[in-house]
DNA sequence: TCAATTCTTGCAGTTACTGCACTTTTGCGT
DNA sequence: ACGCAAAAGTGCAGTAACTGCAAGAATTGA
């Protein structure tokens, strides 16, 4: 029976192979030393890899750490959030969420990167700051949605609301993530927590 | 007349005459060539500092840019947050900004950097992930709070909550300072953008 | 004014990261 | 099966952030 997936050429075998094997040997290796302890070299001798290639791979020293960014949202789901009329900041998170899973990640990895972030929790910071990429163009897709949703909301109060509509997305999201992942990891399940935290945010800011 | 403030020793009015020459020195440059094209050793030949004493003074690159961390909150005002009784995210967030308060930044300084934040909103990040080390700390000031209002409240719920809490401040931080930055700059009206952000974000968050 | 303390600085070293040129590997047409 | 073009891996040299240490300078208090 030949697999669902398009086969693979051995040049991307290859390189997941060698991902995976270096992510492991970076997460092994942090767990047991401490982030700060852990330099390039040590990563790339235990996974046989030039420190060159590495950058190349991951781009920073913790990229093998926190994992590839979640990939850009296609088209489809992003015309389904325009038009969603639920809380718009639990239909922002349901959509990073998807564009979250797009990336299926490897068993051991997943479990390591799971203990390594409740140990370290400045790696949930370097999260932040790898999302901060990407504010501009969500800020975008929230933009269009308020277009969308209020025609004549004015431009200056649509681009403040947009930003904060972000910001508190991504404030919370860490928080989602991690009680998810602590407690099932099911993809399915992931759309219960994002609403149970939109509830919870709503008391916390009701006086 | 004598001043109101205690006099300063002479070491001290060095500091911080030397603190400020560092500071719009660096600011200077980062406006001119961007932060990334500018390298501390820039900074040190034209502020006339030694690269050594810099990392004293400011510990990494940006520090200059970004200007001090906020003081932590002193017993009155914590006192004061674990009694309050509105929003527990607005609450936090006027702490927060008083803590903001308690070092009154050079006027000049202060314009620079507003200039260079939305010049280059990735120091906003930076700014993020500072606070992230004081995520602890603020968590437990929460936590207290929690305690005071919800007796009843179980552990792990209390501490899930506590760091929602803090999380959707310190998400929404960046974007009501950057508001009240570019509007007024008036420790006065602080609050108000508090209180309409915070209205703001309990209307997102309702479908 | 002198001694104790604190601060600044130079130096040497480590580590993250980058551009460039060179070799190896892979994909593919014949 | 073979060889060529494209892509990927690697070594090297260099830059820049940051740190510990110890010596020298400034400040303080008696």
């Amino acid at each position: 029976m030949p697999t669902a997936t398009p086969v693979l050429g051995l040049r991307e075998r290859n390189r997941l192979r060698r991902t995976r094997r270096v992510e492991r040997a970076a997460l092994a290796l942090a767990l047991e030393y401490g982030v700060d302890d852990v330099t390039v070299d040590m990563i790339c001798e235990a996974s046989d890899i030039s420190p060159r290639t590495y950058f190349n791979y991951f781009g920073t020293k913790e990229g093998a750490l926190i994992g590839p960014a979640p990939s850009a949202p296609d088209e489809v789901l992003i015309e389904e959030f325009v038009q969603a009329r639920g809380s718009i900041v639990e239909d922002l998170m349901l959509l990073i969420a998807r564009g979250f899973f797009a990336t299926e990640p490897d068993r051991d990895v997943f479990a390591m990167r799971r203990e390594l972030y409740t140990k370290e929790p400045s790696l949930q910071a370097l999260q932040v700051t790898r999302m901060a990429d990407k504010r501009q163009a969500t800020a975008a897709l929230v933009r269009r949605r308020l277009a969308d949703q209020f025609p004549d909301m004015p431009e200056t109060e649509a681009s403040d609301e947009a930003q904060l509509v972000m910001s508190v997305a991504m404030g919370a999201f860490p928080v989602i993530s991690r009680l998810w992942i602590e407690q099932s990891g099911d993809e399915a399940e992931v759309e219960t927590y994002i609403h149970a935290a939109i509830a919870r945010i709503r008391r916390i800011v009701t006086p």
